[in-house]
DNA sequence: CCAAAGGTCGTGAACGTTCACGGAGAATTC
DNA sequence: GAATTCTCCGTGAACGTTCACGACCTTTGG
């Protein structure tokens, strides 16, 4: 900035107007510095800038479980939603599942300057420590159970459990199979519950539950396992995820029973390959680049206002009604 | 940091010593300052830090096209492999694939002090331009074209390619089909080319070539149109990837001609579900960690001697064979 | 007992910005 | 014609670090 003030002859103050688009700095003067800066090629630098003015427009993301298809998603439309704003966004992974983990991200964070800092935790983890860390910086929670009140964004993952199994029950299902997750993932827990309250408020009892690990052979294991075990006894196949559906489909059909006429399947995600599966898999959609957007601004409406008391957004989820699901048979 | 040194009685040079664990300072002094830092809960400021030592331990990555698997696939194995290093990474994705998105996206990176660049990008872009930006910046291309010489990372995608259509030609098919991507697309153009080469290599005729836009979607309405345009005219279809491939094999079945009885199919970039369709699907391989290792190692090196001459390294796919492909019907 | 060496700590300057001022000249007002 | 306002621009300080250097005290060697 300084060479630049030198090399046009006006105080570094003047260039710094320019590049920050302030008045006070006649026409002439301006076009002439534009012209210099872009001859030179220069770029103005944001880590100076985010030291003296205190302010900063990174924000951090947390994550965890990439390589799932929600957490993925979830980081693709975040860095999305805060490219939108002109911002930019810093990733920070954690490796194990450990509070101490959480903390050295967090902290990393924090380092960088960030001006707030989404996480998204799916995982079941004791968050009380976390408090102090978090004392007066924005953070929005993202689909995470906080043991502390923090702004959050959810996505309705009982909802739309509730949704498919509702959708079952009005096909004349009565004994429905549940495959789910493991139940420290906190959607998996939800997504178990909402299946067993939605059972409960029509009178039924859950049929044989199964768990697996999210994973489309996870899914296929335990569903085999599940027909030698107990063969004949449910009409219907609720999964917590699509790839495990995708498991299972295979191995009700590895035992040569008709996907729906016998048993019905349904699964959670929506992927993009749910519609071209066989049978196309009846599903619940989360809105993905909804939740990116809300999150971002509610994380801005927390910077323009810190004072404010947390507050929650929800998200609903919607069911996809395809070819795998059909009346339960006689 | 002032802070610290006041409350403790000691300079801040001290303080810094202690801080990044240099020598020349007392035992005493250095556990004193330690529990004294963290019962404030000091952070060292990174961002001071990186001004005035000219250095950062922040590594930038810009990337397009993300929601499909394979750069999604890169964006998270090169945030692992950047973390392992102990450093930060920060996204800037791309909007429309003109070389101003790059520039500007360099740009911002540069911005922000980045130490240097992994730029994925697998669509075709005139990028002249862009080698006055990186002028003296450290680049690493990822499985993109660059028209100058720049450190580049790659997959041999004409040999996967090239590898599953001899594993077909092996199976005695003569009349191959290909469903390609938009060939805007770096992988699409060079899968493409390696099933050109290799039927060439075998004195075979292509069969017909269809295209779509990568999804499930797209495959099945392409060779629904194939199949009752040109009904019989091949027994096998190679797919530039797995989610095409799941729509053809949809689109084969709806027409009631069995796989791979009477067709072929195979795909490319083994998603997690590949081996979970029906029939499991023959594909190749990409190894996306070592993928992310490779480039960041690369972009070390490019920091540690700067000078030297752009190297290019080189990951082999491999074949995955399932039941998908079998002997060309008689 | 003195000089050299080693261990421990402090000082001033710099990094590239922004912020709160203040000042000179031109334009406007009464 | 003087006082006021407005337009444009510059100055000093600060942000939280690191770096190069120097100073003091203790130990070691002859």
């Amino acid at each position: 900035m300084t060479d630049i003030a030198a090399l046009s002859g006006v105080s570094y103050q003047t260039v710094s107007r320019v590049v920050n688009g302030m008045p006070d700095v006649a026409d002439t003067t301006r076009e002439r510095l534009l012209k210099i800066m872009s001859e030179v090629g220069y770029r103005p630098n944001v880590t100076a800038r985010q030291l003296v003015s205190q302010r900063s427009s990174v924000v951090g993301v947390v994550t965890f479980g990439t390589g799932l298809y929600g957490p993925t998603q979830i980081m693709v439309n975040l860095e999305q939603s805060v490219k939108e704003l002109g911002w930019s966004v810093m990733f920070c992974g954690i490796a194990e599942e450990s509070v101490n983990e959480i903390r050295r991200a967090v902290n990393e964070l924090c380092s960088h300057q960030v001006a707030g800092v989404l996480i998204h935790l799916p995982i079941q983890i004791d968050l009380q420590h976390l408090k102090d860390i978090s004392r007066n910086l924005p953070l929005v929670a993202i689909d995470s159970d906080f043991s502390f009140k923090a702004h959050s964004v959810f996505v309705n993952q009982e909802q739309g459990s509730r949704l498919v199994t509702r959708h079952l029950i009005a096909l004349r299902h009565v004994r429905i199979a549940y495959l789910r997750a493991p139940l420290i993932w906190r959607a998996a827990r939800l997504r178990f519950r909402g299946f067993l309250k939605e059972l409960e408020s029509a009178r039924l009892k859950p049929g044989p539950i199964i768990e697996a690990d999210w994973s489309a052979r996870g899914g296929f294991e335990a569903t085999k396992e599940l027909i030698s075990a107990k063969p004949g006894e449910f009409t219907a196949l609720v999964s917590a995820n699509d790839q495990m559906a995708l498991g299972a489909i295979r191995a009700i059909e590895e035992a040569e029973i008709p996907i729906p006429a016998r048993i019905s399947v349904a699964g959670f995600d929506d992927i993009p390959e749910a519609a071209y599966l066989r049978p196309p898999l009846t599903t619940v959609r989360q809105d993905f680049a909804s939740l990116g957007k809300l999150s971002v601004q509610c994380l801005l409406d927390q910077l323009d206002n810190p004072g404010r008391a947390p507050r929650n957004r929800t998200i609903r989820p919607t069911l996809i009604e395809r070819a795998s699901t059909t009346f339960a048979p006689k």
